[in-house]
DNA sequence: CGAGAAGCGGCAATCGTTTGCCATTTGTTG
DNA sequence: CAACAAATGGCAAACGATTGCCGCTTCTCG
């Protein structure tokens, strides 16, 4: 019984050396190190390549060299916009250097972040983490072991890309109490949130540093939903300012705040983080700290590539990347004059 | 010389045997078809795997089985939040269906959606292009010889999920309508784009039903930034009303009427597409046509599921999603009253 | 107690590519 | 013209898993 004439199968390194008349080595040595091989006897092979529609089979080739020319990004979300950033920001800078994007939603769970870089690990030569939950011990571990870029999480040898959202929450502060506002609520993150720790010291920092007090509220899930209950949680504290973990959860207040009848900004003030996607045309604007997400993402691949590229020489590097405050209508003067003007403005 | 002793690589199916005292087949066996191999050498045998931390290499498996268990998405700007919605849908249940998400960004161009393909075409079992720029007939072509389901598309033969928005449109002109608008404009997106087309046509269709007038403006590139100029050109046609392409065009219309001192809705009313984040806490909130984004993403693997695990029956499934009018801030009465009353609304 | 069947596990080929090593050809130089 | 080097291309062994086929055990039943 002869075979099938149908021949679907893609053509493979074999039917391209068939057709030019070399060997299978050639064939690869032609399309993979052309150097290595003589200009006619390339030409011909390039030629019939071509004509076959010949590319390489990626599982083949990761199975001997090792490389899969992609690049796992997790996020711990993907429903947040400011994941979107980083998304978008990997994603063009991955395309250009050839690489192929694997991306996954950790769901804000370690264990899944875990499992799924163990499960995939022959699939991409690094990792791109954004918000780790990781514990550092685990992290710093795993940095050992696999080329690893984190973002917004500096760990003790590992390379990572830091937003520097703590600088401009100094800024908001000074923005505030210049205002007159005396008294700040902060609107936490999750606990496992390194971020929201860190935002969290930076205000505290810098309204003892102006003689501001700070009421800490939360945690709360950094999502619109979650807006509401902060909203009311900020009120409750008597505050006439407050700084939210991130735009999400601010722009979640706005609407709550309108709904109370709750006027932004000549009630309340308040201020976002990251400056994502719709912060800007929100109502009212959203005062918030502008990150530079994307850059982030491009940064942390070029972080990667380095490591990837290089001779194995530990690269450990870590960027740092500025912020600054964004002003727009969401913060004004605080709605109660303070008991003692602000004479202390020129203390020195 | 002694070979190095560090051995740094991932234990291999060779490891697990070598530790439980079974053949490599063996264990390949008890791993993958449990029931093929006695309970107790199982036992042993996972057991080893557990200990050694034994992870499949997935370029191997593809190798062999042809199964790589990851599916392309293509999208055609991962700047759109539109396609965020499709990007979270597709991802949640991929992950269910234990399944791997390579998202690519295609840029709005054919050639590179065409390129991606080939090049990855080892690397995917199946592919979910949202919004694709490929001709009917390259793209029929390429369902024929690759699972694929398309976003927002209809082609025959190609298994696709499409958003009905057209008929949310004819929802938006009986609501205009309704409130006097007898002059509505259409803020029209990229040529390229099919449903751009379906939107305008049914626009069309709807308000000639009810009498109304249409104007088309455009093409406008579907960006917020274009809005500025897409509300100009709108301003133009002396039109009381109109709909955009897709709330960001939307969006960024708003911002320009806002900076003209045009009001909206009280000088004109603006309806935008797809109910993107977003769309409801601008300023004013849109009304929109609201689509189950995410809905299409989980309908299109589904759909695509269907087609990988099939027994390679055809399944060539079309799925529509209807959509709906969600009516907020951004459209109400005409601001000129009609020369004549809307006594025509007990017609027939 | 013997024969057939079922259960279980091993052998080895295979997937498509890369790459170290070697053989051949070609070119260079004294 | 001889001898050696460089350029070129082929052979074959990996990479790590899957799977068809076959043989050995065991078990069952007459």
């Amino acid at each position: 019984m002869p075979q099938p004439a149908e021949r679907p199968a893609r053509p493979t390194l074999a039917d391209v050396a068939a057709a030019s008349g070399v060997a299978i080595s050639t064939v690869s040595r032609a399309l993979t190190r052309p150097e290595r091989v003589n200009a006619t006897t390339r030409a011909r092979i390039e030629t019939a390549a071509r004509e076959l529609g010949y590319t390489a089979n990626t599982s083949a080739r990761a199975l001997t060299s090792g490389q899969t020319r992609s690049v796992a990004v997790l996020v711990s979300d993907v429903t947040n916009p400011f994941y979107f950033g980083i998304i978008r920001g990997t994603q063009q800078e991955l395309k250009s250097a050839g690489y192929t994007q694997l991306l996954v939603d950790t769901e804000e769970s370690d264990e899944l972040e875990d499992a799924t870089l163990r499960r995939l690990r022959s699939s991409y030569d690094g990792v791109i983490i954004a918000a780790s939950r990781l514990t550092d011990r685990r992290l710093s571990e795993l940095a050992g072991r696999i080329p690893l870029v984190a973002i917004n999480r500096q760990t003790r040898g590992v390379p990572s890309v830091f937003i520097d959202t703590p600088l401009g929450v100094g800024h908001a502060v000074e923005h505030l109490v210049s205002h007159g506002h005396r008294r700040i609520a902060y609107a936490a993150g999750p606990v496992t949130s390194w971020s929201n720790e860190r935002r969290w010291r930076a205000l505290r920092a810098g309204a003892e540093r102006l003689g501001a007090e700070v009421i800490r509220v939360g945690p709360f899930s950094p999502r619109r939903i979650q807006g509401a209950a902060a909203a009311d949680a900020v009120l409750n504290t008597g505050a006439t300012a407050c700084v939210a973990f991130n735009d999400l959860l601010a722009i979640g207040m706005l609407g709550r705040f309108a709904e109370r009848g709750v006027r932004v900004p000549d009630d309340i003030s308040v201020v976002g983080c990251d400056d994502i996607f719709g912060a800007d045309f929100c109502n009212p604007p959203l005062t918030t700290i502008t990150a530079p997400i994307e850059q982030a993402g491009r940064v942390a691949v070029s972080i990667l590539m380095a490591q990837l590229d290089g001779s194995g020489a530990p690269v450990r590097s870590a960027a740092t990347l500025p912020t600054h405050l964004t002003i727009r209508g969401s913060s004004g003067p605080a709605a109660v004059p303070p008991a003692v003007p602000p004479a202390g403005l020129t203390r020195g």
